[in-house]
DNA sequence: TAGTGGTCTAGACCACGAA
DNA sequence: TCGTGGTCTAGACCACTAA
């Protein structure tokens, strides 16, 4: 389809108007139709082309009779972002140790999740996390090895989300399941509470496309963290 | 714009293909490009036109040099729903019963959620939800008064929801909190639970375009419930 | 080779909004 | 009245896929 030197003359026109407009305030008035016709030489229906692309993503509103403006900014759905992001978007700095990293075979419950089968090669990834030096939660992390090569033996990334990115598997999906429940004596030893204390449990399952690349169970202490999710569009 | 007497070209073929496909299995193959042109005796144009509006839809899928076809149905984010629908969704019966239901003042807290001033009429509506004849959850629920007239006059829906949607206010957009935390010794009474037991706070601020419609705190059983949300597409 | 979708042209008329 | 976006035409060539 795409031709190998050149630029497809709607992605250059549709390029141009993102950059022209980027930075504009909403309800700024884009460039009409005819205008870039006229600067581009192209036909109306390769500018119409190029607009429409814009329209759909959200970045340009349509105004029969009136023109086309900058949009406003759609409100979207919570981005799937892990504890790192999460806590840097409150403004906290997030520290973690490895209480275990290991491979493992996966059990039917972790098989089932990941896709895998019972017994299949995984990786069980245990750290305690903290938020400004405090112990927040406690996390268990079951990876699919075959997607991850390599990744016990080289140094352990801070982020997972940003291992995820760098192997073009970013999470565009995730199920996640939450709870309230009282610490079991061991949750509480390590989030340093007491015994029977509140907590916040919080399963997810990520998927990038159709793999599973998460399956993860974790362990919030109740007096230090609230889950913020927003739903829904426009 | 749409004339008043007649359908326009692209939509009449929109929906021509929508109710063919409608129903046909994901990979099935859609008319060809072509086809529709002679069938409806229009430019190739026009036909793109529809077909590119089912393709963003999701309801089509284009595959370069090989046809259209259906498209297998998207994965998208949950639904805003409330307690009666996501109990039914559970497989549940839910009942509720009424403790309060009144025009108060707005407090400087509800006041803000529901972009409204101080001092307000705002409908406060608590209940106490059951499933299957257990107790569930004690909800409160703030109301803009403006947006529900006579809400309080007539008869009390069983679902909010249902309310909402009867006056177009479907919420399309919403912003949770959850948190896990110890019931007071009021709601261990409705929720019929030992004093200083688990539960789920879950609070949400829902907008229907840009009118905040419901502001609502609950507090869940941690015994009886787990939330489920979905997150992102494709 | 025949068929498909992807790109592109050079026009046209319409309804609507603002001046 | 003029400019805007919305609709529509009747073609064209391209790259790709499958037979």
């Amino acid at each position: 389809m795409a031709p190998d030197g050149r630029t497809l003359k709607h992605v250059q026109v549709r390029e141009y108007v993102r950059s022209l407009v980027s930075g504009s305030a909403p309800g700024s008035p884009a460039p009409s139709e005819r205008e870039l016709v006229h600067q581009f030489s192209v036909a109306r229906m390769t500018v119409r082309q190029a607009m429409d692309a814009l329209v759909v993503e959200g970045v340009l509103e349509r105004i029969p009779g009136r023109g086309t403006f900058v949009a406003r900014p759609r409100r979207t759905a919570s981005r799937i972002v892990g504890f790192t992001e999460e806590m840097a978007r409150r403004g906290l700095l997030s520290e973690s140790q490895t209480l275990l990293a290991r491979r493992e075979q996966a059990g039917p419950g972790v098989a089932r999740a990941l896709n895998l089968t019972e017994g299949d090669a995984v990786i069980h990834w245990r750290r305690l996390r903290c938020a400004d030096g405090a112990a927040m939660c406690l996390e268990d992390a079951y990876l699919n090895e075959v997607l991850l090569p390599g990744f016990l033996q080289s140094a352990l990334p801070t982020s997972l989300y940003d291992a995820f990115e760098a192997r073009g598997l970013r999470p565009t999906w995730a199920e996640d399941s939450i709870a309230a429940d009282l610490a079991s004596p061991d949750e509480a030893v390590h989030l340093e509470m007491e015994r029977g204390g509140p907590v916040l449990r919080h399963s997810r399952r990520a998927l990038a496309g159709e793999k599973v690349v998460e399956v993860s169970r974790s362990v919030y202490r109740a007096d230090r963290y609230t889950l913020w999710v927003q739903l829904g569009h426009a």
